[in-house]
DNA sequence: TTAACATATGAACAGACATACATATGAAGG
DNA sequence: CCTTCATATGTATGTCTGTTCATATGTTAA
């Protein structure tokens, strides 16, 4: 079965599912979470973020550093604020999918 | 579409957002989402799990453990044996929306 | 019953990690 | 230049968690 040759299903390579385990475990913070999903409706500077989510800055900026390293999230310069907005719609996509799986 | 009302948006609540990320949390585990790929095919039990990924015994059980928790995996006596299959197909879908992801 | 096998469980240890605190960088206004 | 505001970074700490080792439970065969 899990055969590399002529069977009809192959594991991905270690290194594959070691970055899809990497990728998961930025979703599995409820504060990364939070963050991602209060930028589902719009671009947020850190302040914004911090205060929606009761959250202290240095906390938000701790984890938009993960998410920006792990192109979540993307930043621009605004003045002296950064503007954060999602880098991709497959964050919605997969957070969507695990809420999908949640109400049940 | 989160949304209850009017507003064209709101965040969910805490606890579903929390619950989110535990769910995430789970596939966060390169250990797991090997248990969990491997399980895409068929039916395996654990020891054909641990040979399979080179991964011990105990290792393994702990984590069906954890994934039989979450009702990721289910688990059907059979004899000495105990045959684990992917309890639902979300877990499928989500896998390979990471996939996905990451694949660019 | 006893032996051999398959799986599960408990405890302990090591590594990972999210937060808070203090501080640094950088931008705008006076 | 100096101050203020927004954000970032470094470090320390407490907590969580995955693995291992030892052992228990449960099942089949003799």
């Amino acid at each position: 079965m899990i055969d590399k040759n002529a069977e009809p299903f192959a594991l991905p390579e270690e290194e594959t599912l070691y970055d899809l385990a990497e990728l998961f475990k930025i979703f599995g913070d409820s504060t990364r979470v939070k963050i991602l999903y209060a930028l589902f409706e719009t671009e947020l500077c850190v302040n914004d973020i911090a205060e929606t989510l009761n959250l202290s800055q240095t906390a938000v900026s701790h984890q938009l550093r993960i998410l920006r390293a792990n192109k979540l999230v993307s930043g621009r310069k605004d003045g002296k604020n950064v503007r954060y907005s999602l880098a991709d719609d497959h964050v919605r996509t997969i957070i969507d999918m695990g809420l999908e799986h949640i109400e049940e």
